[in-house]
DNA sequence: GTCTATAAGATGATAGAC
DNA sequence: GTCTATCATCTTATAGAC
């Protein structure tokens, strides 16, 4: 893996145990084991850097969700896969944490990424609901766009919760809750 | 209001806004129109600082979220107006915004108010829920705990998405999926 | 491409006058 | 109680040698 790669991501891990504000070009060089002269070489500062760490992280947030929206069973099958893969929850979610940092909401382009995924992972949980309306496993009047935002402000509020109590059982409990209205529908 | 008071209460408006590592001890003095040395006269530091503003901003959440649970109507009633309350959606949640944020979480003193708010916040709604399975609103199988994760992560949850999109609609979508689940009980 | 040197400004606090 | 220095360190780069 070449110098350009390892300032990426040892920027994804910096955003995400750091946010934004709290990570330094210092700290990325540091843990990059790249000098300054390096990464200034490599990226125009620290907002270039963070805008291709954001962009990979997205991709990989969307494929991973994805593997589980197209694996086997009934749409209601595959978002409790979903929810229960294995996660490390006290980490919180590295894109949705984005939200709460102040000069990333602010910047347009810095904020676009995080946006867009948040969007898709929604458009992309809306079909699998849609499938399942159309199986018969939920209501036909159910809205399905408001039910995805559910599932998904389920997974970031949970990570919120294990967080505040540093430990994961809140956001198990959260889970637990929204799949169990799921099931009695 | 008093120096002290105004220190305080700038500290809640930038950590809202701008989250622990985000607010500096300078910002904080020309907010409250102070200057250092008396912001030093009154607090340790920034730490004691935002400690008393955690819990002033802690207390006014759990007195919001009180005076929804002990109005009129049914449980779910009572819960509904909770969740539709008028609310900053793109402001997010004063303690829920603070999970983010590494120097909290990292330092015990710091989490434990955090904590305690969204703890509390999730011990008075299972209460609430517990009314409403006695009343025959919700079945009698209902896990009322994991319930109450799942309403109060639908809200922090829904601040984030809201925030990305930099638009209330998907935190308003997120409380109508999640009324609707609890409607069709 | 990577290194070291340099720098203007911010950060978080301390010291001592008033 | 509040004010104005002062300070060591960090931040986010830029410059130029190698």
């Amino acid at each position: 893996m070449g110098t350009r790669d390892q300032l990426i991501d040892s920027t994804r891990e910096l955003l995400w145990e750091r946010g934004y504000v709290g990570t330094s070009p210092k700290a990325i060089q540091q843990r990059a084991g790249a000098g300054q002269g390096s990464m200034y070489h490599h990226f125009a500062g620290k907002k270039e850097l963070a805008l291709a760490a954001v962009r990979r992280s997205a991709d990989a947030l969307l494929a991973a969700a994805d593997e589980q929206f197209r694996g086997p069973g009934t749409a209601v099958d595959r978002i409790t896969a979903y929810l229960r893969r294995e996660r490390e929850v006290l980490k919180g979610c590295p894109i949705g944490r984005l939200t709460q940092d102040p000069d990333i909401v602010a910047d347009p382009v810095l904020r676009a990424p995080v946006d867009e995924t948040l969007t898709r992972l929604r458009a992309r949980l809306t079909e699998v609901l849609d499938e399942g309306r159309a199986a018969g496993e939920l209501p036909g009047t159910t809205d399905t766009a408001a039910l995805a935002a559910t599932i998904v402000a389920v997974l970031q509020g949970g990570y919120v919760l294990a967080r505040a109590a540093n430990a994961p059982e809140p956001f198990d409990q959260a889970v637990s809750g929204v799949l169990a209205l799921l099931a009695a529908r």
